[in-house]
DNA sequence: GTGCCTTTGTGAAGCCATGCACAAAGTGAG
DNA sequence: CTCACTTTGTGCATGGCTTCACAAAGGCAC
């Protein structure tokens, strides 16, 4: 996950060799720094809905839930927007994270396997607050096809192609069962299709220059199971037994 | 996110002092390898279902979408359970990391707030599937309390204190709106709870020794943007305009 | 047993991310 | 203008993660 897939040329050679001018902003902004940029902006948002006209880093990164220094840096990453001696106007940092992260304009966004989870995506409002527009809901079962969710009609996969193009979809949401996932992924890829949002639990194989993330809750929960088992546990030191049955 | 906050006075001073045995096995897994365990374990149980006995780390890897050289250091930190010239023992493999992740035991799940997220949640089957059993489900709104859902009546969030102690609970999924989950969470973690997986998109501020995983789809969403924006644009060098009329 | 083949487990190197600590830069009072 | 104060932007050190590459280990044939 979080592939290296992106980026596959980008040059990274300047930085530490000539450094033309004093802010390194001349592309090539780490992941670690894009996933949080999203972060920041739904702090600042909030400031912005209680009319704060500026902030520090340190507030800001407070609000963010991390450290005032990453912050700086990541900040820095996008150019020098700060003042210093008073902060963040926060208006306009919101305007340099929003463009930097595309937000300025509109994506279609359409949703393939009207299940459960694809029900409950379709009418989530926080899909569009965010330049986030339900383009198309898209399933195999005649049962579900003609239902109307949150002002869409659901559509058949025979419909997949023309619905991307014809309405300039750039980001899909596969929520379809496992053994469906890939045969989507490979259908839309092959519609012009380059990010793709994955609920399934499979790994999806896709060529360069197609990013995937996905979103797996059973991982996320067996992550929180093993910390869970290591504080009942009492500490580092555990008993080495496993069941001899269980032969090698 | 992934908070250091666990783990906070393990030593860690072995590995390049004196080193005991052969294999580093006694304790501190790298967070990094306990959060592709479960991609490891769901591999294996691919592979099970269709009889394999064993699995080189090179297609194990390959089923898992990660470089080999990572998945033997991962499994590594485990102890020494391949045979060279073999490879891994399936079976032996996924009781192993069944056991490391904790799930040889059952983890009894509460959820928060039954809205469309909580709905889907709470029918999700891969829930069930690994050791995860939905104990309970708990809403504030009358509409939704007593509605039965997968088998299990929706109750009032009065109860909350009492469904967890009595029934074992230790991972809450909280899916409530934005404005009402802090308030859940501290309510849960008084009554014991040290694990939380949160969908709604706030920061959660909790003290020590309490682990929260995030779910946030927007966040994803926006990381997709970023790139393809990024793709779009036709590569690194980008117009450097922006409009005069925000002023700083 | 011997030798060949396969595959693991891990040292070592390089890369990236984090966070400290501070100089530089800006504000505002007097 | 000067000085004290605030806060940014970043050099640097540290540590963790990834990847390569290979010696060690086991299986198997004869
Ligand atoms: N529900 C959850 O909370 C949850 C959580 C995590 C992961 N997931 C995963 O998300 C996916 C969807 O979950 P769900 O609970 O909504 O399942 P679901 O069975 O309720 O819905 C799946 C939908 O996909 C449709 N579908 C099947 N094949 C299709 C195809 N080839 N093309 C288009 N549509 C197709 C089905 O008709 C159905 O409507 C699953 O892979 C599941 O493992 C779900
Ligand atoms: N639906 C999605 O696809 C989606 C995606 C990402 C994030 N989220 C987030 O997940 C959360 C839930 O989303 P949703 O679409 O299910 O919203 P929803 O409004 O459908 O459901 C929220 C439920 O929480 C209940 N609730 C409100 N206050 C509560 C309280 N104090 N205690 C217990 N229950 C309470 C409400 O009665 C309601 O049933 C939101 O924070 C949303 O931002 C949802």
């Amino acid at each position: 996950m979080r592939p290296g897939a992106h980026r596959p040329s980008v040059p990274l050679e300047h930085r530490h060799v000539i450094r033309r001018i004093p802010q390194a902003r001349e592309r090539g902004i780490p992941d670690a720094t894009v996933a949080r940029l999203p972060l920041y902006l739904r702090a600042l948002n909030g400031l912005a809905e209680r009319g704060t006209p500026t902030v520090s880093s340190e507030d800001l990164a407070l609000a963010a839930g991390v450290n005032s220094a990453k912050l700086r840096k990541d900040l820095s990453h996008l150019g020098s927007y700060g003042t210093r001696g008073v902060g963040y106007d926060v208006q306009y940092l919101i305007y340099q994270i929003s463009r930097e992260l595309g937000l300025t304009q509109d994506w279609a966004v359409a949703i393939v396997g009207v299940g459960n989870l694809g029900r409950a995506l379709a009418n989530y409002g926080g899909f569009v607050s965010r330049g986030f527009r339900v383009a198309g809901l898209l399933d195999a079962d005649p049962e579900v096809v003609g239902d109307r969710i949150a002002g869409l009609v659901v559509e058949h996969t025979d419909e997949l192609e023309s619905v991307i193009t014809e309405r300039g979809v750039s980001i899909v949401v596969i929520a379809t069962p496992a053994t469906a996932a890939q045969h989507v992924c490979d259908r839309v890829i092959a519609a012009g299709v380059t990010s793709i949002l994955n609920f399934a639990p499979v790994v999806l194989a896709v060529p360069d220059g197609v990013d995937v993330r996905k979103v797996d809750l059973s991982i996320e929960l067996q992550i929180l199971a093993f910390h869970e088992q290591r504080k009942a546990s009492g500490g580092p030191i555990m008993a080495e037994e496993w069941p001899d049955g269980v032969v090698m």
